[in-house]
DNA sequence: TATATAATTTAGATATAACTAAAAATATGT
DNA sequence: ACATATTTTTAGTTATATCTAAATTATATA
């Protein structure tokens, strides 16, 4: 396979969110920042391949085998990026660049290899799930920190937006994986939330609160 | 500059041994397995890049820009070397081609992390020098076995053929780099060497004793 | 339901990196 | 020094991955 067409692959499954779900052309080459007609005729070439159904006019979505691939670019790329912050001490907004590159190296023993050195985790610094040589993964908890009731407590277990700009904004604000918050109040005219943390309280926006995934916890 | 590009200043560095060497146009072509017709090309394109020096029917050779392009190509490679067979025990014989994949990689700071990570290997595991951030590097001892006077003595410093065969050869018969060797007679018919190396007798022929680089010790 | 709008595909073009076959330049041998 | 052999280059072709512009299909609306 190509670089390019892993790529694809990758785009797919994303905005399926890991289904197979069908998706358009035109969202594909949104996400891919490629026109539409480049993504007609890869997606020509990955039918072939048995990699996505495709019918013209009707979307793609992956087959079984797409899926497989996908999770195995996923699998790449999630670990390099442990690597790189566990290993190479980068910052969590630095590594999703360089993770696109190694995410192509071809070799299964290099990836087990790497597993093993890293502990086998199971999240990646961001929090997104680390599938497994066989595909498996633990679904991370996907609440937000929006829609969490007021008063409770919860810790964070990742981001959606992953962007680095997103993410320095966390460093600022020592925000990290693993922090314990509680929401104290609820702002209700823009929905900004007052939360307690780290000893501190700190107002966050609606926009910020909807990118933060939480697990509630009780004390 | 492409992965292809790379590989061919690689190709043109290697050939020329490191200097400003000319080279010919079919042993470029022979080396990276193309065509000469596809080396006229791309030598065209790189020589409007500034990398080599080129004119038609005169044969190539790198530019100074040309030379810290390669230094900086082949710093990547060896450290990557380096990791796959400190960090992630990956045999001398494997890492080859999973480095030929990674010395692409782009990212001055990835490069700069691992080589700390790796504590500043100054030779990576064939016994090859690998260049600093600015291209200087420390010569190996060059050399071979086969040139060495009989009853002296020597440590192993490198491979002159890395290839997998001759690696996996010298594995089976215990002989690694950082090994004392003596030289204790040369048969005179078909030059092969007796030497004394970890307590045992081992009889080498000439092709392998001239494809181990080793630095002379007194005792 | 006809028509307008939006989405998608096709056709034809470009750049990279390879190739083959033929032409041109250089090197070699008698 | 000339003919031959070798090396190298040119010209034209192919495959990948992109693009633009035009044509086609689907959808949404009046």
């Amino acid at each position: 396979m190509t670089h390019s067409e892993e790529n694809y692959i990758k785009a797919i499954f994303h905005l399926g969110m890991g289904s197979e779900d069908v998706i358009s052309t035109n969202s594909v080459a949104e996400r891919m920042e490629t026109k539409p007609s480049s993504v007609t005729d890869m997606m020509k070439k990955l039918s072939a391949k048995g990699l996505v159904h495709y019918k013209k006019y009707q979307g793609v979505s992956l087959t079984p085998l797409g899926v497989k691939t996908a999770l195995s670019i996923i699998r790449k790329h999630r670990l390099w990026e442990v690597f790189l912050v566990e290993k190479l001490d980068f910052t969590w907004d630095e590594v999703h660049e360089i993770a696109e590159q190694l995410e192509h190296i071809e070799s299964e023993k290099l990836i087990d290899k790497l597993d093993e050195l890293l502990n086998f985790p199971k999240f990646d610094p961001h929090g997104d799930p680390i599938p497994g040589k066989n595909g498996e993964f633990i679904e991370r908890d996907n609440q937000l920190l929006s829609q969490i009731p007021i008063g409770s407590s919860a810790i964070c277990v990742g981001v959606k937006d992953s962007s680095a700009v997103f993410l320095r904004f966390l460093d600022k604000n020592n925000i990290a994986l693993g922090n314990k918050m509680k929401i104290v109040e609820k702002e209700e005219f823009d929905n900004s939330l007052r939360i307690h943390i780290d000893q501190r309280e700190l107002n966050l926006s609606q926009q910020i609160a909807s990118n933060l995934y939480v697990k509630m916890i009780k004390l």
